[in-house]
DNA sequence: TATTATACTGTACATACATTCAGTATTTTT
DNA sequence: AAAAATACTGAATGTATGTACAGTATAATA
């Protein structure tokens, strides 16, 4: 995706507003009137900039034939992608390793979220976290005692509260009586961080 | 709304998936095209017909000039409101019960629903359900012994398994071994089933 | 320095499209 | 039994709209 420029931009918004407005997209005369241009057809050179640069499709011939190109990330518009808690190996974004995507609005869960995790397992059952729920994850080695985080332990991944106990030693707890912690010393064993959970997402 | 007939449903349908497809809704020919109509008034008159039963709007001289109307509840197209759990009264969404209200897929949780209801206390922990989650409602009658049931007693109101006994018996269930099943008996108390879980959302 | 992209005005034209009129037939409502 | 709604075909028409062509001017690249 190119630069836009501010005009481009204008004629963008326009477009956007025009069609939450209206419903269908404005002609090249509605843009003008919108932006106060006086000829139709500068409305039509900042439209084949905009297609030029990919942020709208324009179908040839067809009347207010604009469409808004929202592919943000490769995931289309508000898909995300769930992502089944393997025994062995991370969760990937692989695609053999996509059950299937959710719709979901980007700003769902108040921090953003890259997948979904479905949960294998009762280990935090107390947490209210049920076999397959499905945990908001977003991507981040940036956690904090009781955060409730996505971790990799040679291939092993697990849903478990975090504890940093000191500079080597991280405890993670699971939310059921019938597990035990997970001592790690830092220094003789890997982890890895996958994400932390930011929310929960249950259909019955 | 009045009632909608089966082929205005499914010029309806037509009118959405191509509007999904291409961004930009049909002209007359196009809805021919994908229906199989020879006539563009045939189209015509089904896009009058529903018009005036307020499925569409229709502005008038505008080429695709067509837009859905899908003002189907007084909380816009995909805002669902959030009800607290008030101890006394019916969750009802009068605008003085609603905390605020959470932009959603109509639909993200499989069989539909009307609003969320934040919970209150751990009496269903053990299902999962844990303090503040929010548990998405569909509003309806038609309960099964095991489905998670928004009741009402009296004035209170909880959420609880449900599980009917006999003809004049029912027995709602917690989830958490520091409570006690709520045993009614239908002759002598009221039981209002308010809705019944179809999914939960945290955020954390 | 030449070229390309940006940012417009203004005119013109073919066609994409909405819309009306004239029919036919079946079903539903009054 | 009459009237209205539904469900079409087919033809005709005015205009809404995309789009090309001819200019002017400035800023950004090569």
């Amino acid at each position: 995706m190119k630069e836009i420029t501010s005009q481009q931009q204008r004629v963008l918004d326009c477009i956007q507003i025009y069609l939450k407005k209206t419903g269908f997209p404005p002609t090249r005369a509605d843009i003008c009137r919108e932006l106060g241009f006086k000829s139709p057809n500068s409305a039509e050179t900042h439209l084949r900039a905009l297609e030029k640069k990919g942020f709208i499709s324009i179908e040839s011939g067809a009347s207010r034939g604009i469409s808004v190109n929202n592919q943000n990330n490769s995931f289309g518009e508000d898909e995300y992608p769930v992502i089944g808690l393997v025994a062995a190996g991370s969760p990937t974004l692989a695609e053999e390793n996509i059950e299937r995507t959710i719709n979901c609005p980007k700003s769902f869960f108040e921090s953003g979220f890259d997948y979904f995790l479905k949960v294998r397992g009762l280990s935090m059952k107390d947490a209210g976290i049920m076999e397959d729920d499905l945990i908001a994850v977003k991507k981040t080695t940036d956690v904090k005692n009781g955060d409730i985080v996505i971790a990799r332990l040679d291939d092993e991944v697990t849903v478990k509260f975090f504890n940093r106990k000191s500079s080597n030693i991280v405890e993670l707890e699971p939310a059921n009586e019938d597990f035990e912690n997970i001592v790690i010393n830092l220094e003789s064993e890997q982890l890895h961080i996958e994400g932390k959970s930011v929310g929960l997402l249950r259909r019955n």
